[in-house]
DNA sequence: CCGCCTCATTGCATATTTTGCAACGCCAGT
DNA sequence: ACTGGCGTTGCAAAATATGCAATGAGGCGG
């Protein structure tokens, strides 16, 4: 481990949150200010980091570049950008594309609704497994081995009312969605937001979950539900262009 | 400046050209790979970095995650996003918003055309001052001695047979850009593609360019033109947003 | 199974770099 | 002009990073 960079980082990571000055990072990282400065000075030489005004510092343009690039080499985003784009203008609300990392769901694509009040979300963004419906189709896809691992795992945060709080609950939810080919979040993760995902598959199985996300002033369960043969529809698409086995028609 | 935290950094860059084993990324900075091992260990406890098989790294997700906050804040951005949205689908083609930076303009927000066949460009990639509508647009704005202290910087790289190759030629074009209020790149930048840009202001003056780009096979320069009013209208009511003063009936 | 090869990983001592202190520089306000 | 607040710099000592050499791990072929 290096500690200058693991110092560096977390500079980075402070400066997500917005503009600091320097006095503001020399105390959130605990090192003596001149040890920051001459960080921001490297930080700065690569464009992670710039200068607003005589006191500031925000994030530089590097990472935007780096970011992109780097989402540009998930091969599942690339396959799966066409189906989702037009699942997107079918029905008007927002879509994602979420991989699984550590325990955790990340979004890697998103497609926003047309409506003006929506989900807030972002690309790279983490969320719970629990609670999501993409989270849920990422573990259910997984051997029970491992499904059950996971399951006992996670914190079972209750993020709402109708948050699943124990695994044997989670196990249950996710045998369902094993068998059905998708889940729900019924306004689990977030108060007035419920999603459906299903999964997108590749040559050796499941590679990540796409989702439609609605605020439930605007559709309730049942007319979210009913977007289902769409999003099923994408999601097949998608997984044919990532080069999963034909679907059967007896499957699932 | 900080000499680990410059290698790590320089590290990051190579990844961003896709996956590599320790021995590619040790030759590319030039140092023992235990050492390359720990940095690298660094970045992937921060997520910057992320295993993948038992011999390859690649950039990991915290970037996306970082990038897209730091896109976040950028007020522009924000304002200008409705506009440009419009625009992109009310034309079918691909918009962009750029800001200057360092003698570059960069792009910070971007919405894809409906056509098959499209531009490449990402978000976070430089692009030229002198061969790109949004770079016309950017430098036409800025008072005239650093108009022309930029133009003397410039090193006027042709890029195809249209590209202006001189400081000269560039500063009677920023002229007529900035009389007009709108700046033509006429497959100036790359060949088959041209872009018209014009700008957006806030209090303080112009902040950013957007543009509409089209391949030349898709529409020849008088139809490109004739979308001039929808992309002045479109960055009319972005500067608004921004705060700029509400514009005249007069001026231009 | 063993041997070989390739690449990742680790412990160590030394060389190099980083660090914090103290002083200085710069800017804005009174 | 003075003061205060924050950025910046030079220095020597402390701390960390480094490369070497050895070991570990995995895969392949005989």
């Amino acid at each position: 481990m290096s500690q200058s960079l693991d110092r560096a980082l977390t500079l980075v990571e402070h400066l997500a949150g917005g503009r600091k000055t320097l006095d503001e990072l020399a105390e959130a990282v605990g090192v003596h200010k001149s040890t920051v400065l001459r960080l921001l000075r490297t930080l700065e030489a690569h464009r992670f980091v710039q200068r607003e005004g005589p006191h500031h510092y925000r994030l530089g343009t590097a990472l935007f570049d780096l970011a992109q690039q780097s989402l540009d080499e998930l091969d599942v985003r690339r396959c799966a950008e066409p189906a989702l784009r037009e699942l997107n203008q079918r029905t008007g609300h927002t879509v994602h594309l979420a991989s699984y990392e550590d325990g955790e769901a990340v979004y890697i694509d998103k497609f926003e609704s047309k409506h003006a009040v929506r989900m807030y979300s972002r690309i790279g963004k983490r969320a719970p497994l629990h609670c999501t419906a993409v989270g849920k189709v990422l573990v259910a896809a997984m051997p029970p081995q491992r499904r059950q691992a996971i399951a006992e795992s996670l914190e079972y945060q209750k993020m709402t009312e109708n948050t699943i709080t124990s695994a044997e609950r989670y196990l249950a939810e996710l045998e369902l969605v094993a068998e059905r080919g998708y889940a729900i979040d019924n306004a689990e993760h977030e108060d007035f937001i419920h999603c459906i995902a299903a999964p997108i598959s590749g040559p050796g199985g499941v590679l990540a979950a796409a989702s439609l996300s609605v605020p439930t002033f605007l559709a309730d369960l049942d007319t979210l539900l009913s977007l289902l043969p769409d999003l099923l529809t994408a999601t097949e698409k998608a997984s044919i262009e990532c080069g999963a086995p034909t679907p059967r028609k007896d499957s699932r």
